[in-house]
DNA sequence: GTCTATACAGAGATAGAC
DNA sequence: GTCTATCTCTGTATAGAC
């Protein structure tokens, strides 16, 4: 029964949404879970602890999300949305990737998030009868990615970013033979 | 003449290429110089005011490749390059960018940039009777990011990036009335 | 399991000599 | 302009009581 221990997942979420992987402070996160710091380093033995659990909590998060629908374009909207759930997940596993630049460690977690998600949308292509759908599966998802950290760096709006992608779907998908 | 100044802030962007905006320690920038931390802080102020003066240039040299080259492909190809130099400049790009979420100051360099490169591409889109250059050009800038940072953490091979994006850019452009 | 109190280290920043 | 020495604060981590 470790219901403690993923209350203290949801907040270090939380604070990494707020302040990022590398502004995590330990006891900033005790102040969001209302408990002492003590008790996170019970839980976790260290700041690296903390880490691992929380991105590992992130990715099984992401790899949900992504194999839930059965339509393309909902499927990659899904990012793309302003709810706080959606939201924070997005900003957190967007500073999973720029972290991972930073730190091997990261990286293995990380690309076999990306492969998954890469499987799933090619499926999708495929049955929508894209000519090259490994290569346009690659294409859509790099390309949600990089609207994603536009939104949340205030470079692009939510609305323009939805339309960009929605675009890019339509232009990919354009002049295929429709199941 | 502020030639000290400009090897410190080179040497600011190797370091920060190495580490990170978030994992910069003026230590280390000291010791990347050649020069004592006291020497730092006599040019910089403090910690913010490299950092500012880094980000500067970094957006600098990225407006300057941007607007160099007056074909499509090799603006958008010419981020995704193995050389030292390209590299390291847009591995500090990505953190700008990723650094932007959580810190309102840089959003606005970071924005300008953006919308500056967006228009470069956008003009040759148009030239190339591209349909809806706007849309078009804000789907290839950021997948270029999208792809750029997925290199950078070990999710893609740079040549499968380029790929990626070369495939973007014919689907793109196919269908458009050539000039 | 959880807290209070505190030790300890790392990194930012400054003083003052040259 | 540049250095050496050092101060100070913040944040990680542990000890020990309950």
């Amino acid at each position: 029964m470790a219901k403690r221990r993923t209350q203290l997942l949801q907040a270090a979420v939380r604070v990494i949404a707020q302040d990022g992987v590398r502004g995590l402070r330990v006891e900033k996160l005790a102040a969001e879970a209302g408990v002492s710091t003590a008790l996170i380093y019970y839980h976790f033995k260290d700041r690296a602890g903390i880490l691992r659990a929380a991105l590992d909590h992130i990715n099984q998060r992401a790899e949900q999300y992504t194999s839930a629908s059965g339509d393309l374009e909902q499927m990659l909207l899904l990012e793309l949305q302003d709810t706080d759930d959606v939201r924070e997940n997005s900003i957190a596993w967007g500073e999973l990737r720029a972290s991972a630049v930073f730190n091997e460690e990261l990286r293995e977690a990380l690309h076999a998030t990306t492969r998954a998600w890469n499987a799933d949308v090619e499926t999708l292509l495929r049955q929508a009868g894209v000519t090259e759908p490994e290569l346009a599966a690659e294409h859509l998802t790099a390309l949600v990615e990089g609207l994603s950290e536009r939104w949340h760096s205030g470079s692009i709006t939510l609305e323009r970013a939805r339309e960009v992608l929605a675009h890019a779907v339509l232009v990919t998908t354009r002049g295929a033979v429709s199941s």
